[in-house]
DNA sequence: GGCGTGCCTGGAAACGCTTGCAGAGTTCAG
DNA sequence: CTGAACTCTGCAAGCGTTTCCAGGCACGCC
């Protein structure tokens, strides 16, 4: 930088108030420096910037699954944009509660990024008073909309959209897989899928069973597991609605099994519209994810730039009809 | 780190090395300051480290594909041995030609990182040259094994567990549905695993048939369209050997459709052992894909406390026989 | 014409660590 | 018993930026 400033003829005071688009630099003297850096090639040190006060132009992304689609796609929006706005992008794979306490508690000790974006899960208050407080910004992603800069979908809409499709259908025994996620307890997407599940019944007037509601672990086995409880119900439903493709996939598997037909013995919807969903025909609940990783990013720069505090978006999901659901066999 | 070296009763020169594990400091010493540092929840900041000349404790990791299951899993053994190491990991997305060389360019310009991590890809001499003349070490896994440190599977043999089974069951008239990333010309899996199914052919004595192979872009749906491709033909296959399991899926996806039995009709066979293979009770060649992660992160923490140039190592395969493979029908 | 006000610019002090250099002990061979 | 060769530790000089503080200057108003 002592180069640049040396050939533009001002002292590495001004210099560095140019590059870094400070006020109080008057016009010509400014463009002289931006010439000379170009001249130059000269790109500033990260690391020297963020040691005297600047930005680091890092950007911390928690992730809890690193293998799932769900969350590289996300990622992959993200990280579009980030790198676009030249912010590298500092990945931390947080499995389960005690990483993330510890990620939370040694992140913000030594500056190491100006902002941090959360995929897929909530952030507790607590965790974001702390950051704030350290003037790193945090922006959530594919989890549950909050009052604080977020883009998700609408759990609740999603899961009604799915079940209402059933209903439509004819369907009147409609079973619930539920998914949790076993690192994380207060995994958002349980309660508003299967609020969505219980309001879409209620609104048609059917009984509640509980026994048509099995909730299991996230993946494709356990949906498998949690279709063959449903299936050695004394009365079996005549559809399934899975919190998750991959679930639903699972299920499928087990009816294949099982020598049923889809739809005509049993119909079954997921959410996520994931690639595979075309492939095995599942009739699902798409959503927008590598546009949340997006607007997610766009939402940082915003915040980044000095923007003020954003609530949190809802993205829209749309319904897929495919071969998986039909009328029930009368 | 002022504060430790107080604590600890000894210089932060002392301090400094203690931490940053150099020689000549008394164990007892040493102990004392990593109580210290440790009783401060102390991190060292990375920033003043690299400007005073020392290692950033970051690690590029470059990523073809953000949401394939494949470079997911690959990513999350790597991340998990380089986060217990203490080491960042700086994700880099490069989709195409043009983000890779614009990736190669400008990396080592400020050295933001001590090593960088190639997943699925091969690194061509140069580039390689240019890193290590920077003193930035470099590890590739999921690709080719070269002559430099590199872990991944043995193409040509997972190619032939996966043709050899299918000639094993009788199969005499077998297509293959090769898989080229658009993006990626030089994509190291297509030569092994299409060498692998010419091997295999002449090694059981069948004669070869161009038209038998089709090539398309990475896919379930472009598997689907080989599919169709494939069943079009005056004489179909009773087989078919994909280079990948999404592909494969893509491939059933159009058998069912066709109302074809899969393995009565037509066998199928993949490559990975995606986790959906299972539910789709896919026969594949699988590979330990966190495990390469794994191995590879452990390769780069090996260069990185100067140990010597490692080999590229080749991780062994496995045929896993489910239900999409059967003899032909007679 | 004098003087207050801003706008620019430069000097210099951090920022938090590493490392060359040198001094103080210690060990060991001659 | 002496000197050489080590091992361990502290001092202080950076590493490349940012930013606080002041000084200079031009401008406009009384």
């Amino acid at each position: 930088m002592a180069d640049v400033a040396r050939r533009a003829g001002v002292s590495m005071a001004t210099a560095s108030r140019a590059l870094s688009n400070h006020p109080h630099v008057a016009a010509g003297t400014r463009a002289r420096v931006l010439a000379a850096a170009e001249q130059l090639s000269y790109v500033i040190s990260p690391e020297a910037s963020r040691l005297a006060g600047g930005a680091t132009g890092r950007v911390a992304v928690v992730v809890p699954h690193l293998s799932r689609w769900f969350f590289g796609a996300l990622l992959d929006g993200l990280e579009s944009v980030l790198r676009a706005a030249d912010l590298d992008v500092l990945l931390y794979h947080v499995g389960d509660a005690a990483d993330r306490r510890d990620f939370f508690q040694r992140l913000p000790a030594r500056r190491k990024v100006d902002a941090v974006v959360v995929l897929g899960m909530p952030v507790h208050d607590e965790e974001r008073a702390r950051l704030e407080l350290m003037g790193v910004h945090i922006v959530a992603a594919g989890g549950q909309v909050e009052n604080y800069p977020s883009v998700s979908i609408d759990d609740l809409a999603a899961g009604r959209q799915a079940v209402d499709h059933l209903i439509l259908l004819g369907h009147r025994r409609i079973g619930m897989i539920a998914a949790v996620d076993p690192a994380e307890p207060g995994w958002p997407e349980g309660p508003g899928r299967t609020l969505a599940y219980r309001a879409a019944l209620a609104g048609a007037g059917l009984p509640a069973d509980p026994e048509l509601e099995v909730t299991v672990e996230w993946g494709g086995r356990h949906g498998a597991e949690a279709m063959e409880r449903l299936l050695s119900l004394r009365e079996p439903p005549t559809a399934v609605y899975a919190h998750s493709d991959e679930v639903a996939l699972g299920a499928m598997r087990t009816l294949r099994r099982a020598g049923l037909r889809i739809p005509a013995d049993m119909s079954v919807v997921g959410i996520d519209d994931h690639p595979m969903a075309e492939l095995a025909d599942l009739t699902t609940v798409a959503q927008p994810v590598h546009d949340q990783g997006v607007r997610a990013g766009r939402m940082l720069l915003e915040l980044l730039a000095g923007g003020s505090d954003t609530e949190g978006v809802s993205v829209p999901t749309r319904l897929v009809v495919r071969g998986s659901t039909g009328p029930p066999r009368s």
